[in-house]
DNA sequence: CCGCAAATAT
DNA sequence: CATATTTGCG
């Protein structure tokens, strides 16, 4: 019967805010068209060798780059709310960027750096996905629900197989004893894991996955929501929180592979901070930061290198323009029924 | 446009 | 090296 499937909704807004979640960032902002520039990836060479090295971050200038990057212009426009000017928080950051090399050469063929799938980021897209059912979770739809303003069709598709994956891979597990789906157990039984990384697994069960999703055989009836409240209490915290997400913005891999490092954000006054996540992104207007962010709060994160042993690392985050109060756009049902 | 597979970057 | 993400093709 009814089961709870319409309950995992309830708990929306419980996932989302979270003490962690809600970082107050200082907005370190960009403005709009610093933002847009920010991409340009450095051309690692494919070697397999290569060790170390790479030039390290190389962060261009600001060109102004007007056009829309890529073609799909999925952006819905969001009204992106100034920056509040925090300031205060940036002093440097242009500091070791041009590491020589010039940084001329932005502009021209702008492409994006690798898109950091935050555990947000990905709520929201699971979110999506859930709201529009598995029938309707094609890539373009998906895009256009999150209304994240930068997120391509690529990149949602992307992730969505991988999804996909993950859910499927869920279901072979789960059958059989566990019910819980996002049990997760990280390391509960020590079970699964095993092919994925605890960091792929930990994401995608940072967000709640709705039950229906491993049930190819019961499509929920479309349950519409009325809407999505989102009760971000956002309170002023400290900066130094938000530097710590922003650098994090700068250090992606980490979330991905060793969680090791986060012994240096373990500092938290109730020690929340379990979880390597740190890209943690905030409702306010913040674009994208692909930068390197150099965050100014000392003793935050000194240098989290050491994954892999490289060291420059560009990656843009995106941040779900939308926030405390949001609610889907009936985007859902527009061509079919 | 979507899904899958391969390639590349981190 | 493995994984994640990107890119190309059907």
């Amino acid at each position: 019967m009814r089961e709870d499937d319409s309950n995992w909704f309830s708990r929306w807004e419980e996932e989302l805010p979270s003490p962690e979640e809600l970082m107050p960032i200082s907005q370190t902002l960009i403005t709009p068209d610093l933002a847009l520039a920010f991409d340009i990836r450095n051309p690692t060479s494919t070697a397999t060798t290569n060790t170390t090295s790479l030039l390290q971050q190389n962060q261009p200038p600001p060109p102004p780059a007007p056009p829309p990057p890529t073609a799909t212009t999925p952006s819905p426009n969001n009204p992106l709310q100034s920056s509040q000017p925090n300031s205060a928080e940036y002093a440097a950051d242009s500091a070791d960027l041009v590491s020589g090399a010039a940084g001329d050469e932005p502009a021209r063929t702008l492409k994006r750096p690798r898109l950091v799938w935050t555990p947000q980021l990905h709520k929201r897209f699971v979110d999506a996905v859930a709201h529009l059912g598995i029938k309707n979770a094609v890539p373009k739809t998906i895009m256009q629900l999150m209304s994240v303003d930068g997120l391509t069709r690529e990149n949602v598709a992307s992730h969505l197989q991988k999804y996909r994956l993950y859910l499927k891979r869920m279901q072979g597990l789960s059958s059989g004893g566990a019910g819980g789906v996002n049990g997760t157990g990280g390391g509960g039984g020590g079970g699964l894991a095993a092919g994925s990384d605890a960091a792929t697994e930990h994401l995608f069960a940072s967000s709640p996955v709705p039950a229906h999703f491993l049930h190819p055989g019961r499509p929920n009836s479309d349950h519409f929501l009325p809407f999505v409240p989102v009760a971000a209490l956002q309170h002023h915290h400290h900066q130094q929180q938000m530097a710590a997400a922003a650098a994090a913005v700068g250090h992606p891999q980490l979330q991905s592979q060793y969680h090791r490092q986060m012994g240096h954000f373990g500092q938290p006054p109730n020690g929340q901070f379990e979880h390597p996540f740190l890209a943690r992104q905030t409702q306010q207007p913040v674009h994208r930061m692909g930068a390197p962010v150099h965050n100014t709060v000392p003793g935050y994160m000194e240098d989290l290198e050491s994954a892999s042993g490289n060291g420059g690392r560009k990656v843009l985050t995106l941040f779900p323009t939308g926030g405390r109060n949001w609610s889907w756009p009936s985007i859902a049902r527009s061509k079919n029924f």
